[in-house]
DNA sequence: CCCGTGTTGTTGATGTTTCAACATTCCGAG
DNA sequence: CTCGGAATGTTGAAACATCAACAACACGGG
């Protein structure tokens, strides 16, 4: 396989570098606020704020995995920890034996709540303050080209 | 503290789903392709590339982590791994008896140049192929604002 | 010179993710 | 109905990341 690989040119490199950047220290500012201010990892509030935005507070557990954009296997462990700390409960699917439906619990909820201002706060300040309405527009336009190819 | 937490408006919240589904799905992409091909995460390859860009193939510990975007710590578990594959190896830093310089090896050269060509065709399918050159510029732009804060 | 402070890098414990293997259930073709 | 493949979730081990604590050195002011 493999014949000569097409490299990137000097507007792709530039632009690769720079976005290589920000996916490794975004996502760790996010988990390192969260953690610091109320024990929550990044990948476990996307989570509990999934499912607060869902009818019920409640999702089947592969609608959740694809929503999150995590594997069955990682929100599985997800699950476990986030249900010994009292914040979900797995319950069965009425319609189909082999599902399992994550509840959000109040206290999780409650948990939700009081970590949401921090959160949102910190996503104000690394994003959205620095960028111009029409850099948003620009911003969506290329997130909706990316994001198909991602799932 | 806190007073009354200014939430996302419909454009900025519509703006950071889509973010943050890709800040969550690139990583772990680019991540899968590199180790199934070549077993090398893609935290240790941005290692490899940063290193076998620098002069005489070699960094400080530091500075590395600074170019790559860790932490100190992440960074010395990572060359304890990379250099137990023989990729990597530490020497001393000549001005600075604290100091210790990782230096890729030729093996570790190989490994590289084995890698790349895969990672870059996966960076141009889930990135580059579905971005026009102004949708370049704007992303370049937005970037451009984002990464100082991030540092 | 000497002490206090900041920098550099490592270590080990703990928490999270990945991977492979598996059990269970669904569903459609025959 | 029944069989086989697909989908759903879970498990345990290994790899990786985070955090707190630490050791060693640099550097500047007294």
């Amino acid at each position: 396989m493999s014949t000569a690989p097409r490299w990137l040119d000097e507007q792709e490199r530039g632009a690769w570098l720079d976005l290589a950047q920000i996916l490794m220290l975004l996502p760790a500012a996010l988990d390192r606020q969260l953690r610091e201010d109320t024990g929550i990892p990044h990948a476990y509030y996307q989570i509990l704020a999934t499912l607060s935005a869902s009818d019920g507070n409640c999702l089947r557990m592969s609608d959740l995995a694809r929503m999150v954009g995590t594997t069955p296997s990682r929100l599985s462990h997800a699950v476990d920890s986030l249900q010994q700390r009292g914040w979900l409960e797995r319950r069965a699917c009425p319609t189909d034996k082999r599902g399992q439906v994550a509840h959000l619990t109040d206290t999780g909820l409650d948990a939700l709540r009081a970590a949401a201002p921090g959160h949102v706060a910190e996503v104000r300040r690394l994003v959205f303050d620095h960028l111009t309405p029409d850099d948003l527009t620009h911003l969506r336009a290329v997130t909706a080209k990316l994001l198909p190819a991602l799932h």
